[in-house]
DNA sequence: AAGTGATTTGTAAGCTGTTACATTTTGAAA
DNA sequence: TTTCAAAATGTAACAGCTTACAAATCACTT
């Protein structure tokens, strides 16, 4: 009769055995084999391979405390808007024999907490955040389990956190500037909602700041708040074409909404960008794929994806701190975006 | 001088003393409280409470050898084909407790099964895998370590695993006899790699029955194949309309080829749907963004990834065995197809 | 051949839960 | 009150790996 029954597997100690060491060679063999003797190397490895043993993730998770994994929490899996930048920040970890795993949190940060606190549970080495916007008990937690985290999507120099991101206030001042200069001065902004959501926030702050540098008044700018997706990119433009005093120009908060605000003024007949200008954000595949094709932000997603993950592991393999990283986006002109009409403009409208 | 020193969180034993019972009690009272006594319920909720602390999740994976984890692999992140379905999934399973891990495999089978092995590893409870197609080798691994496997996307009756989806090539074999009653002969048709895709290969079989049952001789039909990217569908149809025998409508493999062909098609000067008409697949929101909207097949993608979930779900709770699960997909009829041009055939072409 | 420091390997003590089984407590019936 | 099954709780044996430290081996010197 069997001494041990059921549907177990080869552990470490079977490794051992047939091989003829102990298990501390096998365990050194398997994470780092340039300590151990070409020979015996050899003969753990046949033994692995002839038995099919693969380590136990929960033990050495015990026993090492530390997993080899790192979370990240998106607002979002639906739109493309991470994906890309998630994609390589993946493969980048990989590439270090690291393991992601992703959560979403919908932009609600009731929701964002309890998967942090889900990833730190199932023992994440570090995470990913995007923006800053979150409570300080959060920020406190983290601290509390020694969990190093790196927020990303955003740049601030005046904070404690390691970040990588870029400068969306000024982005967005930079692309206002291009839509001024063509002679815009009513702008209709569409914006995500801005609680608990710093660059959306950064962004609109973005746009005041250009208008206020050029001598216009505040009163130029509308802003309509909504959810990230084309429906709702589409609604808003709605309300904003439905005032007597019409913009000249939607900005919006990213390119998702772009594309709904830019089908829907088709829908309503006005010829884009003729009568109506229309930007984005981003920069993501979509927004290519429209007629006209959207005039945005381009974003460095997948190098930022990329150096977030050398990022962190850098910091959990103890090499020295870098500091946070802004990242350069530059301006992408395209179909939607043209002079202002030139129709009086009080006038005539309604 | 503290007994024990560093950065050690409390543990079981430290909540069991502080409450005043064993720590069998505190396992209990988080796995099933309804077995604890209310008084001791509060105690230890106390006791968890002012502590703050969290079970440690590899102990737990090793004491219980389940972790509450579902694995998913799905081909790629980085277009929204699987974004939908996959968000659904993850979302009825968080509703019943578990997390769930996505990897994903670059449609590259050496990968997906490298991925296999990494969440088997990471003792996911079950996976999620996408079609039928891979060795017998990781079929027998799986089987061989007892982890339970969903294969999604698909339907086969045939086959021994459990799976929930649709026939790709019922339903492609649908949308053409529809482009067929349309009086379209010359079909050209833009597939992903069949190799190691059975739904890129079935839809592709789809479309041939459909024209044989029809009556049409195979030649009628002329196959591209490609990789699954707005790109390369423009350069498959470059590629198809610079034959002298055009094709008059051409059927992809899914949305995302679509819209590439469908731009490609408009920069080259033909008018879609009038010479030339274009289908999809998936019906993913790309789909209704271009001019005109993508006519397609549409997939339950939500539906199909919350009832993975239960599927699933219901499997590791040892619930009676469900038959797979065969969706229906049905026909949009948008823009991109139209009746076929009535100019001579071999004629003037060229 | 002995000595020495470096390299390689072994020993054994954790790490933190779960759960089978044993024991105690509880509460209703006798 | 006593009795006894059911309910609640406790005891203790694991689970499989890592790693500090000890021991053995090796490659040279002298």
């Amino acid at each position: 009769m069997p001494e041990h029954s059921g549907t177990n597997f080869p552990t470490m100690v079977d490794v051992a055995r047939l091989a003829g060491v102990s298990t501390a060679t096998v365990s050194r063999y398997l994470s780092s084999p340039e300590a151990v003797k070409t020979k015996t190397r050899d003969k753990v490895a046949l033994a692995i391979d002839s038995l099919g043993y693969t380590p136990n993730f929960g033990a050495r998770a015990m026993a090492a405390k530390r997993t080899q994994t790192i979370g990240a929490i998106i607002p979002t899996m639906e739109n493309a808007i991470f994906a890309r930048g998630i994609q390589a920040f993946q493969e980048e970890l990989i590439r270090h024999g690291y393991t992601l795993l992703v959560a979403s949190s919908s932009y609600r940060q009731d929701i964002e907490e309890e998967q942090i606190r889900m990833l730190v549970a199932r023992g994440a080495d570090a995470l990913l955040l995007i923006g800053y916007d979150r409570s300080q008990k959060t920020y406190q937690f983290l601290k509390e389990r020694g969990v190093p985290i790196l927020v990303a999507w955003v740049y601030q120099q005046d904070t404690p956190q390691l970040s990588i991101g870029f400068d969306n206030r000024e982005a967005m001042a930079g692309l206002t500037r291009e839509v001024l200069r063509l002679g815009h001065t009513r702008i209709g902004c569409i914006s995500a909602f801005t609680d608990n959501n710093d660059r959306a926030r950064e962004r609109v702050v973005g746009i005041s700041d250009a208008i206020k540098a050029f001598g216009l008044l505040p009163e130029c700018l509308t802003v309509v708040q909504t959810t990230y997706s084309v429906e709702s990119g589409g609604r808003a433009l709605e309300q904003l074409m439905s005032k007597s005093e019409k913009p000249t120009v939607i900005m919006c908060g990213n390119d998702v909404l772009a594309v709904g605000a830019l089908r829907k003024a088709k829908a309503m007949g006005f010829s884009v960008p003729r009568e109506l200008s229309i930007t984005g954000f981003d920069d993501i595949e979509l927004a290519t794929l429209t007629e006209p094709q959207i005039t945005t932000v381009h974003v460095p997603h997948r190098k930022m994806g990329r150096l977030a993950a050398r990022m962190i592991v850098d910091r959990l393999q103890g090499k020295p701190r870098r500091p946070s990283l802004k990242l350069k986006t530059d301006i992408r002109m395209r179909g939607t975006l043209a002079q202002a009409q030139k129709t009086p403009s009080g006038i005539g409208s309604r």
